[in-house]
DNA sequence: TAGGCCATCTGGTCCT
DNA sequence: AGGACCAGATGGCCTA
């Protein structure tokens, strides 16, 4: 049978070899199987609604930013902002957000490839490479049909 | 203890 | 001008 064929893929192998749909264990969410924090918002106790010590974002001050021109050695002048430590600061809390959403979007990618229950939390390169794995099986699947 | 993973900071570049 | 995106650096945590 080739879809059984499929499955014994090396790679596939490598990686799934007891097929654990978590969408079906909706309570792994919380915590996986190691007991390490599920929920983004508490990793490393972050929390990016309320601002650090060194974040200044609530400060209603906003600075200017002047642009200095560089001159390269390729003749070409570069654009040089300096921001200050408000806008830094801010920008930084920016970053912390972005940063958030896309391990969101991550833990979203890992629900929704299979693993093993038992198996600790899959990295994000290992979710980007057993996701592009199980897409190729899925569309192997489907071109048999 | 080394290596992997991750959060965070930071500066540069692109885009609106 | 400023926000979004990106990549490099750094430090902490965890595991083999």
């Amino acid at each position: 049978m080739d879809i059984q064929r499929s499955f014994l893929n090396p790679t596939m192998f490598d990686l799934v070899s007891d097929v654990n749909f978590i969408e079906m264990m909706p309570n792994m969410h919380s915590t996986d199987c190691i007991g390490r924090p599920q929920d983004l918002t508490s990793i490393h106790g972050l929390d990016i609604s309320t601002p650090r010590s060194n974040d200044f974002c609530t400060l209603s001050s906003a600075a200017t930013s002047p642009v200095i021109t560089v001159s390269s050695g390729t003749g070409k002048p570069k654009r040089k902002r300096v921001i200050s430590t408000v806008q830094r600061q801010a920008a930084n809390v920016r970053e912390r957000k972005r940063m958030f959403s896309l391990n969101e979007a991550f833990d979203r990618l890992r629900r929704k490839v299979p693993t093993f229950a038992y198996e600790k939390r899959l990295s994000r390169i290992e979710t980007l490479r057993l996701a592009i794995v199980y897409i190729d099986f899925m569309t192997e699947i489907l071109q048999e049909n």
